[in-house]
DNA sequence: TCATTAAATCGTCATATCGCGATATGTTTA
DNA sequence: TAAACATATCGCGATATGACGATTTAATGA
């Protein structure tokens, strides 16, 4: 991410890559599928510390994948393009269409055994 | 990318996305969406030392991105999963739309200050 | 105003990633 | 079989990332 030039498409394209290329994060989106969600809501749902979980909710923000608003003391945290739900289900088919590949290649090396 | 179990579709996810989350590796996608290439093609088209095109080209096949077959003393790369493609685009819309989204906000400074 | 609560930020480890040159492996060709 | 070629792998330095506890900032409420 050197040679890039900060605000081009290509910049862009992997900031929101790499946003998304970490467990936590994709765990929390999930969570946040089902709508906007304090900070306080999110850390007990997840085994990690406060300040991991507050950086992983930033690293999203700053992706342009989480929208976030203060009301009194708290932080509420909130998708912004649901756009992005439909991107990960995209990565789900990938997924999925491998674990069926892997599933076809151990029926036929079970059946060559047989 | 510690507490998950190999084979999982969250760990699949996460390697999917890893792969995909590096400018280098997301040019070489779309060199390729034009068609099986040989790495010495590759190579040229990239501003990159042989040995990290090539490690470039193992991680997209390890993710199950690539396919690759060798032809003699050649070895061809190709996508294997035409849905990443599509995966790729949907990236980009979200990019556009963040893009969009930062002309709004210039115009509707630069309105202010007329 | 002082204590409490909520969240962000800092400092620091441990580990992962990217890049390169050098080297190893394997294939063709002379 | 030796030289040349194509690619993969190794080893290493520089930098990035993820995790945590401690600290800071900010708002609320007693």
């Amino acid at each position: 991410m050197d040679h890039m030039v900060e605000g081009s498409v290509l910049w862009l394209r992997v900031k929101i890559l790499s946003a998304l290329s970490d467990p936590t994060r994709l765990e929390i989106l999930n969570y946040l599928a089902e709508g906007e969600r304090c900070v306080c809501e999110i850390i007990p749902a997840f085994q990690r510390s406060q300040s991991t979980i507050s950086k992983h909710l930033n690293i999203l923000y700053e992706a342009g994948i989480l929208d976030r608003r203060i009301d009194g003391k708290r932080t509420l945290y909130r998708i912004k393009n649901p756009r992005i739900l439909g991107l990960l289900r995209e990565v789900d088919a990938v997924a999925l269409d491998q674990i069926a590949e892997l599933e076809d290649a151990g029926r036929i090396l079970e059946a060559s055994i047989r």
